[in-house]
DNA sequence: AGCTAAAGGCTAACCGCATTAGCCACAGAG
DNA sequence: CTCTGTGGCTAATGCGGTTAGCCTTTAGCT
């Protein structure tokens, strides 16, 4: 058999490289090829689809973005590990745009989709983080869900270009983190006075 | 002249009620024709391209986001305002994820691109809104931006099918909502506390 | 009422891109 | 040294957006 010099792997990987630079929906088949120089119907010997292809780079970003926020909070707590956290998503999300834009794009498969366990990998550093925060039980889903939403919210508005005004988008970033943090200490204190 | 059976209005109301059933990234040219009683070709002599189509749908979207905000604010102002108006929102993106999508997915293609005031309607309405909350006026932009994340993130995720677990969505909006509410209080009374 | 012109629909054809079919060459196992 | 199967290639298919060019209908004028 002649040389193996590509791989499913190093072809998500170089699909992953691609789709950050020109956008997730500026991948084609074409283009990866020409980056991998070989021709397009090559790929087939490697990724079924296009379809499989954008799939793959989801577990690829849920994975490494699972990683990143783990890492990040790893030893921290409370306000520090909010902060830590929430930044290192949102730094993820700016340097790799496509891949956030692929995981974003996916549902999963099915039950064994290996999308499934990357992505509960995150949601589970997001709950670690926020039981250092004591909550009352019955508040977590929807302070996890708030935050979710707050983090996917900026991370995307920004990397879209949302944020017109010149007022500075970091300034805007720990003002929100510390709104978060300042919110989820008050539900704490007040024994979920928040929730009403 | 044949009687026009068909107008560019009339073909982008029935585009955004197609992507509204069918998923912004279905829309499809001959999908299109097929509800229009017509032949593909024949919709290019009311929009010059799909592209164009879907900008369109954009602006409509901006522009009906924009009313049914402004329709509930109107009147009310402080929590209330922010309550119905988040709704108000949320209802909208439930109901027309295709139109959503098609508004998050435009840019806007110049500087007289009916897109930008149709878009700052509506953060006219979220500014208007804010300004019943008194903060300090350095602090509008990070509020207004956290705001429009919050809210985003929340209504792209539930569309997405983002919240798996069982626990009610409808409850985990209303303590979100609540949650940025009593933010938005203690920064007013505090002076700028939440904005350390 | 009849004529004219252009709007608006249609068929045929083009093009780019994903995908498939089938062929060929090289490298590792025996 | 041969055999085999992997991994690349060229050629061809099909779908979807788009363009070209034709043809009918009807509003507006005489």
């Amino acid at each position: 058999m002649p040389k193996a010099r590509l791989t499913p792997a190093s072809v998500t990987e170089a699909a992953a490289a691609l789709v950050d630079e020109v956008g997730f929906d500026n991948l084609s088949m074409g283009l990866l090829a020409e980056r991998l120089g070989v021709k397009t119907p090559s790929l087939y010997k490697h990724v079924t689809s296009q379809a499989e292809l954008a799939h793959r780079i989801a577990v690829l970003a849920m994975t490494e973005a699972g990683d990143t926020i783990r890492d990040a909070i790893q030893g921290r707590s409370g306000s520090d590990a909010l902060a830590v956290g929430a930044q290192a998503m949102r730094t993820y999300v700016r340097e790799h745009p496509g891949r956030y834009a692929a995981a974003n794009a996916t549902r999963p498969t099915g039950p064994d989709d290996p999308f499934i366990p990357a992505s509960e990998r995150v949601l589970a550093s997001w709950a670690a983080m926020l039981s250092g925060y004591g909550l009352d039980p019955g508040q977590e889903i929807h302070a996890m869900r708030t935050l979710r939403s707050v983090l996917h919210g900026f991370a995307t508005l920004e990397v879209a270009g949302g944020f017109q005004i010149d007022a500075s988008v970091d300034e805007s970033f720990t003002w929100l983190i510390n709104f978060i943090d300042q919110g989820l200490r008050a539900g704490t204190a007040s024994g979920g006075d928040a929730a009403r």
